[in-house]
DNA sequence: GCATGATCATGC
DNA sequence: GCATGATCATGC
């Protein structure tokens, strides 16, 4: 894969950062296609590595530049383990570099190698579980972390304690347990291996600097527990959100589309619900919920059969075949339409009419992202072959499908490869929509 | 003039 | 009843 088609800006932590939030919640099963990655036996780092390679999309070494170079970032992978219960608790100390005794005594500790090594760190812990294939390792939390400044004496002291053991020339009598945080710990292939210090001649264990897994314990399920805190907050937020637009529907549910479009003197179109919804946000002044706009929200109609059904698939504007052809999923237009939160405006079938009956919030899971994209890439080799009037259908994709849109079927755009095609565009399944239905309002009224 | 949101129409 | 192709009124 070349380096300008990575899944993120390179250059950039905020881009890394947020790439690596998608993992949140998932394994490496399905975020990757690391489907031959096989741990037959314990190898150490292999984790790690795997989602360097198979999700950062680059080669992981053991050179002593950042792993994000560009973006000066460290990532570092680390395991969690469930004790007495449900209790998390860091199976491992943080291993950050390797001590050089001969340099490390010329170090300060602000400047040292550690605490450059540590200035920006991708932290992702997963959830180690005996007998569980790693690929099946739940992530459990992506934070950009740096020391806290409250830790930051704790550290130095720690730092200072181990350095000054080597400047007195007694780097052999290091311990893991003369520091708290931050400790000097055994790094040697085998137990026997011994390396050189500065100020004596006697040889040494070699160490390198970890954060105690005590420590990391505390770090970690603070980091989980803050992410915690912004998912309910965000949650909430929506909660909030949706009770207010439904308040502004209120009035209206109960009424046919007739009796709507009677009441706000619209003409009879095929969009006249959208219509409908405008004029019922706007109020009578024309004001839009600021809200609404701020949660990035928008509206789409779906009106239910007497099965619970969408009678109509969900459209999307139509897409350029030149431009399905030159972008990836990840920066297509379709995946940002797929990102948006929508508010959904429920019409139910009653006899001949569709009555307005609710409102619902809803946003496409993450986990039927790559369902969306297999649909988007098989349109695309579609297109790259020619055959833009190749569809994919909806008994193909779980989530979507791809079909016309356009005036009639004059209306037409070019394609790379062959004759111009009548405008298509996405959709989302009927289907799909009513399972994702059913789910939204399983949520909302939990079985009695 | 045409993108948009959506429904209509047809055939199986 | 559903999948798929075709089409329409609005509004910027």
């Amino acid at each position: 894969m070349s380096e300008d088609s990575l899944p993120y800006d390179k250059y950039s932590i905020d881009s890394i950062v947020e790439y690596a939030g998608k993992l949140r919640g998932h394994t490496l099963r399905e975020m990757t296609d690391a489907g031959e990655l096989r741990s037959t036996k314990v190898q150490r780092g292999i984790y790690g590595n795997a989602i360097e390679e198979y999700y950062f999309k680059y080669k992981p070494n053991s050179n002593p530049e950042p792993d994000f170079s560009e973006a000066d970032l460290e990532l570092k992978v680390t395991p969690m383990k469930k004790v007495r219960g449900n209790k998390l608790v860091a199976k491992e100390r943080l291993v950050i570099s390797k001590i050089d005794y001969m340099t490390v005594v010329n170090e300060d500790f602000e400047h040292s190698h550690m605490m450059q090594k540590m200035k920006n760190v991708l932290l992702i812990t997963y959830l180690w579980e005996k007998g569980v294939d790693q690929l099946d390792y739940k992530i459990l939390s992506t934070e950009l972390w740096r020391i806290p400044k409250e830790d930051l004496p704790q550290i130095r002291h720690d730092w200072e304690t181990v350095v000054n053991k080597v400047r007195s020339g007694h780097a052999e009598d290091i311990s893991g347990s003369d520091t708290q945080y931050l400790e000097a710990c055994t790094k040697a292939a085998h137990g026997t291996d011994r390396t050189d210090q500065p100020y004596s001649s006697v040889r040494a264990k070699p160490r390198a600097w970890a954060l105690k897994a005590s420590y990391m314990t505390a770090i970690e399920n603070g980091l989980i527990q803050r992410r915690q805190r912004i998912e309910r907050s965000a949650a909430e937020r929506d909660m909030d959100l949706v009770e207010l637009v439904r308040e502004r529907f209120k009035p209206y549910f109960g009424l046919t589309e007739e009796e709507l479009r009677a009441r706000f003197g619209l003409s009879k179109s095929k969009n006249l619900c959208a219509r409908i919804t405008n004029r019922i946000l706007g109020g009578d002044d024309g004001t839009e919920i600021d809200e609404l706009v701020k949660a990035g929200a928008k509206p789409k109609t779906i009106r239910l059969q007497a099965n619970g059904r969408p009678k109509e698939s969900v459209s999307f504007p139509a897409f350029d075949y030149y431009k399905l052809l030159d972008t990836d999923f990840d920066a297509s237009d379709f995946y940002g339409y797929l990102q948006q939160k929508y508010l959904f405006v429920l019409y139910e079938k009653d006899g001949g009419e569709y009555r307005l009956r609710d409102v619902i919030m809803w946003q496409m899971p993450e986990s039927d992202f790559p369902e969306a994209k297999s649909c988007y890439d098989q349109m695309r080799r579609n297109v790259r072959n020619g055959r833009a009037d190749i569809s994919v259908k909806s008994t193909e994709n779980h989530c979507c499908h791809v079909r016309p849109h356009g005036r009639d079927s004059s209306d037409t755009k070019p394609q790379p490869y062959g004759p111009p095609v009548v405008k298509k565009c996405f959709w989302l399944n009927a289907g799909y929509v009513a399972e994702e239905i059913a789910k939204a309002r399983r949520a909302k009224r939990p079985a009695c």
